[in-house]
DNA sequence: CTCCTTTTGTTGAAAATTCAACAGAAATTT
DNA sequence: AAATTTCTGTTGAATTTTCAACAAAAGGAG
């Protein structure tokens, strides 16, 4: 576990533990490592949720398809970032989301019954680990919100720079790469793919944006 | 606050906490509580978030209002249920969203600050609360979700559906009573009201829904 | 380097949403 | 009980999105 602790203590989940409480604590709640093709399904939905993930390298997406087989992307996630953990510790019966390798890597799966159910009261990380998760979970929901308020635009421009303002500040420069592709893009906005093609388009011949593949500029 | 011990026994930041225990706590917690009218912003877009809400009676909405003047509801909350949380312990400078009373009633406001930085190892019940609070931002977060599954569909119609779908799945018959009106749902369902009007007409006709006032059945 | 696959931008037609405006219904106030 | 305000459903026109199809560009495999 000793070559993971770079990533893992960069993890939310893990503020204010000492290294060697770390890799103890790994042991403790039956931590286990495993890879992942590119496109590979890490959870599917529909699935019980016992397992809080962790992406240790590579990427995930978090995906939603409905029965007509539309996909909404909810977000991206790498290293370091935590997966699922709303529907662990909610112990959902069935996962509402898939979760879907992007880059291939590896990830952390932690049985979140170890986290809930076990020496509640005594174990001093154990407290910590839930006061992080809880940390997590509010900053997660922030997210979501941000998400929302994007989304909630009504027209693709609209959602388009709503989506590179929050990039953006993100960022903290006018300049920087997104984790998307346009069919991706698409899907986390919300629209269809050739239409925000086309906004791309307008945006870049009225000078508003600067856009090489990936990599966006606002500028104005 | 002994009269409030009904409604607080059953939000689920005091599951498992003792009535007794609870008035201490709240004591120590520096709860007060507060009436406000129809209409009152109880917490506005850009204040920091400081303060847990908690509703003893009527009802309040969380509201993000961009500046075109889109309005977009998140959910509309009633007695027990809690708000404010995810920023509130995630210290935000700045409030995303407001929260506007809807039914004129009594809110219990909690500095979140006690919660997150007193007494961080010894009392138990504060134990108690921060675990509390995980599992109900775990809770929000697959609300969100759902909200999220929702508003992804493309059309006004399986928006509607969808959404309704939900309400009759939450409680658990085929016929229900929704918390918006129709200008209220519009800016759930983030679609135009008129719009939404025509298409509950249109199921009604063709028999997937009854519709009187607020109260609908699924037919099909 | 060439072949094959994936991604992207463009097009035009069809479908759906938005917008503004209005009138009747319902609810609230005086 | 009358007057006023709010809510709802309807309309038609303008705008926007969606959809399907295609070709050029980019990327990857052999």
């Amino acid at each position: 576990m000793k070559k993971y602790l770079k990533v893992l203590k960069k993890c939310p989940l893990f503020t204010e533990i000492e290294e060697e409480d770390l890799l103890r604590m790994l042991v403790c709640l039956g931590a286990r490592v495993e890879f992942f093709d590119k496109k590979y399904t890490v959870f599917s939905e529909g699935s019980p949720a016992k397992f809080i993930g962790i992406v240790l390298s590579g990427s995930v997406q978090i995906v939603q398809v409905d029965y007509y087989g539309n996909r909404s992307i909810l977000s991206e996630l790498s290293a370091s970032e935590v997966f699922a953990e709303a529907f662990a510790c909610a112990e959902t019966p069935a996962l509402p989301v898939s979760v879907i390798m992007c880059e291939p890597g590896e990830v952390m799966l932690i049985d979140c019954s170890h986290i809930l159910h076990t020496c509640h009261n005594h174990c001093g990380f154990h407290q910590t680990l839930i006061f992080n998760l809880m940390k997590d979970l509010a900053m997660k929901t922030i997210i979501f919100h941000q998400r929302v308020e994007i989304t909630s635009k009504r027209t693709t421009r609209e959602k388009l720079l709503a989506y590179l303002n929050v990039q953006s500040q993100k960022a903290g420069k006018d300049s920087f790469d997104i984790p998307f592709d346009r069919q991706e893009l698409a899907d986390f906005l919300v629209v269809d793919r050739s239409g925000l093609s086309a906004e791309i388009g307008k945006l870049k011949k009225e000078g508003v944006i600067d856009v090489e593949k990936n990599h966006f500029t606002l500028l104005m």
